[in-house]
DNA sequence: AATTATTTGTGCGTATGTATC
DNA sequence: AGATACATACGCACAAATAAT
C-alpha cells in the first residue's frame, strides 16, 4: 500500500473549507466540536486544534471561549488595485490620460491608486516603494525624466522579478525589459515637419525638450524628415531646452536666433507653441502668414488660442484606455508581452500656411 | 503568593518581540531553537512551538524545516492610503482639487487611491465598498447628486461607525452626522446677485442647477440678495435644470424667455455661462453692453472665452489642500470635528457693467 | 443562585518523520 | 552517517467561559 503523505490536519482543514465553501455551514454558524472531530476523524484533540487554528488564522473561523467555533463571514474577494503613477496628473494633457484608465479600471471592477512624480525620480521612488508596500495588483508608471538614465530600474526590476505586472506609459527605462505602451514620436516628429515640407517651408526651426524621451524622439523625427529631403540641420534652427514643460528657461535671444532663420517652426508641445505665438505676436510678426506653428499634443491649448494650432494630436484618453486595458490583459494573463507603440495623426488648423501663399 | 495570569507562551511571546525590536536578533538570524527555549523558559517544546507558531503569522518570525527558525524583515509601516471619490476627476476644476489634495498628502507621505462616480449613485457605492474592502485609513468623498437623498448613506455610517474618518467635499450628506469642508454657496450666490445689484441691475436671471446642493444654495443666495432689496422673484426670469452640468437639457425658448426679461444673468457655472454668451452671441446681444452675466467657480474657461467672465472663484487647489490637511488632522488626532464652510470672493471681469452705462 | 455539562484555552510528556548540514 | 532542527501526531490534565438545568 502506497504510503498517504498528506498531513491529517491538512485533510481536516480541507475537509472544512469544502463545507463553508459549499455552504453546507453557513456563516456565524457553530461547527463541530473539536472533541466531536476529533472522533470522527479518528485524530486527537491536539491536532484538530492544529486545523482549526491555521483555518482561524487564515480567516475561515472564529473561536469563542466556552462557547465554540464558528464560520468566518467570508469577505468579497478584494478589487484588484493598479496603482498609476505619472508626471503630472492635473494639468495639460494628463486629466484625459488618467480619465481615460480610469474608464477603463472602473468598468472592470479595478481601482486606481493614484501617484505623481512631479518628474522627481526620489518622488517617484517614493511611489514606487508605497505601492510596493500596499502590494498593488499591477503597475503603470510613466517614467520621470524619461530621456535620462533613472535610478529606480533596480526597484522596478524588484516589483518584476516579485511578479508584479508592469507597464509603462509615453515612454520606456532604459536597460530594463518591461512592457509598455507608448507612442510613436519619431513618426509624430516626422509628420509634423513632412506638413511643413510639403507646404513648401525650407527653413524650419523646432524646439525640442532635451531631457524627456518624448523630446529626443520629436527631434530625431524632425531631423529624419528633413535629412530625407536633403536639408542638413542648421545650428541657428534649433532650440534644445530641459526643466519646465513650457520652456521657461529658453532664453529671448534665443528665440529671437531662431525667428531670425526660419519660415516655420516644429514647437515640442501646445504649451511651448502658445509661448512662441506671444513672443511672435510681441515682434509684430503674424501667424501663419510670416511664420508658419506646427506643435504637438493638441491639448485644449491648441483651439484656447487666438491662432488654432496645426498639431499632432496626442491620443490622450485612448492611451489612458489602451494602457489600462493592456493591464487587464496581463492580469487576466492572456497576454505576456505588450509592445506597443501608437501612431498619431496631424491635426491642420491655422497656424501653418503654404510658404508661396505668404505676404 | 499572587497566582500569575499571563500564559507561559505569552511570557515567550514577548520576550522574542522584545529581542526583535531592541535588535538583539537581527532579520534572518536564527533564533534559539525550540528545544533549548523550553530548556531556558522551562516550558515544554508543545508550548514554545505555540508562542514561535503565533510569531510566525504574525509575521515576526519565518521557520524552516530543518534548519531553523529566523527573525523576518520587519516591513516599515505601510503608508496610509486615504481614498477620494468625486464627481468627476478630469474635468473642470476637478484636477486642480485632486491636485491640491494629492500635494498635501504626498507631502505627509500619505497616499491616494482614486474613485469616480461620475455623479451616478451607484457608481459611488462601488466606490465605497471597494474602499472599505481595501481598508483604507482616510475617505474624502464629495457626494454624488448631492441635491438628492443619498442611499449610500447607511454604508458610510457603517464606515464611521468602524472608525473610519470621514470627510465630505463641496456637500454634505442629509440626516448624517459627518465632517465636512463645504464652500458657503449661498454666500457665493448673494456675492454674485449683489454685484449686479450694485452695478444697477433691477431685473437679474438666474439659471441654477435643481439636483445638486451646491446649484440649490448658490439659487437661495440669488434669492436671498434680492429678497433683501425689495425684488420679488419672477418666475420668467428663473431657469432650473438637472442633469448635464453644461445645462444641455434647457430649451431654446427658457433661454429666449429669460432674455426677454432681464439685464442680467447669474450662471450655475462657467459652463453655463460660456453656452449662454454664445447664445446672446448668435441673437446679436453685446456683452456687456447688453446683457451683463456673473458665474461661479472662475475656472480655465472664465478667462479662455472671448468675453472673460465675472465669476465667483471656486478655491480649487486650495479646498484640494484644505480637505486633505483636515484629513490629516482627523487621522493625527488633534482634531475631532471638521465642520469647515469657506467664503468665496468675486473676481471682476469683463462680463458685467453697470446699467446707466448702457448703451 | 448554584450546579453541571460542554466547549475552548493552556500546558506537559512522548514518539516518530523529515529536512539540513 | 549522524547530529540537529523543525513537522506531525497521540495522549492526558486542568483552567476558564458559556449555557442550560
Amino acid at each position: 500500500m502506497q504510503k498517504n503523505n498528506t498531513p491529517k490536519y491538512q485533510v481536516l482543514k480541507a475537509f472544512i473549507i469544502e463545507a463553508i465553501q459549499s455552504k453546507q455551514w453557513l456563516p456565524h454558524e457553530v461547527i463541530t466540536s473539536e472533541n466531536v472531530l476529533a472522533e470522527q476523524f479518528t485524530m486527537s484533540r491536539h491536532t484538530v486544534r492544529q486545523a482549526i487554528g491555521q483555518l482561524t488564522n487564515e480567516g475561515w473561523l472564529y473561536r469563542v471561549h466556552g462557547k465554540g467555533t464558528f464560520v468566518q463571514e467570508q469577505l468579497p474577494p478584494a478589487r484588484k488595485t493598479i496603482g498609476v503613477i505619472t508626471t503630472y496628473i492635473s494639468d495639460y494633457i494628463f486629466p484625459a490620460i488618467i480619465r481615460g484608465i480610469e474608464n477603463v479600471l472602473s468598468q472592470n471592477d479595478c481601482q486606481l491608486m493614484l501617484g505623481c512624480s512631479n518628474q522627481q525620480v526620489d518622488k517617484e521612488r517614493q511611489c514606487l516603494e508605497s505601492m510596493r508596500n500596499q502590494q498593488v495588483d499591477g503597475l503603470i508608471i510613466e517614467p520621470a525624466k524619461s530621456g535620462m538614465p533613472n535610478p529606480n530600474v533596480d526597484l522596478i526590476q524588484k516589483m518584476i522579478a516579485d511578479g508584479l505586472p508592469v507597464l509603462t506609459l509615453q515612454a520606456c527605462f532604459d536597460g530594463l525589459e518591461h512592457n509598455y505602451v507608448i507612442l510613436d514620436d519619431v513618426q509624430a516628429g516626422v509628420t509634423a515637419t513632412k506638413h511643413l515640407l510639403d507646404l513648401g517651408h525650407r527653413r524650419i526651426g523646432g524646439i525640442f525638450k532635451a531631457d524627456l524621451a518624448q523630446g529626443q524622439l520629436r527631434y530625431k523625427g524632425f531631423m529624419d524628415a528633413q535629412t530625407k529631403v536633403g536639408i542638413s540641420l542648421a545650428e541657428e534652427r534649433v532650440v534644445l531646452f530641459v526643466g519646465d514643460e513650457t520652456g521657461k528657461s529658453i532664453q529671448t535671444t534665443q528665440y529671437e536666433t531662431l525667428l531670425q532663420n526660419v519660415t516655420a517652426v516644429v514647437c515640442y508641445n501646445d504649451l511651448v507653441a502658445v509661448k512662441l505665438m506671444d513672443i511672435i505676436k510681441e515682434k509684430g510678426l503674424k501667424i501663419p502668414e510670416d511664420i508658419s506653428i506646427v506643435s504637438f499634443d493638441d491639448s485644449q491649448l491648441a483651439t484656447f488660442s487666438e491662432v488654432k494650432l496645426t498639431s499632432v494630436a496626442h491620443p490622450m484618453e485612448a492611451l489612458g484606455e489602451k494602457v489600462a486595458s493592456e493591464m487587464l490583459s496581463l492580469l487576466a494573463g492572456t497576454k505576456d508581452v505588450v509592445h506597443e507603440k501608437m501612431l498619431l495623426k496631424l491635426i491642420k488648423r491655422q497656424s501653418s500656411k503654404a510658404i508661396d501663399e505668404r505676404v
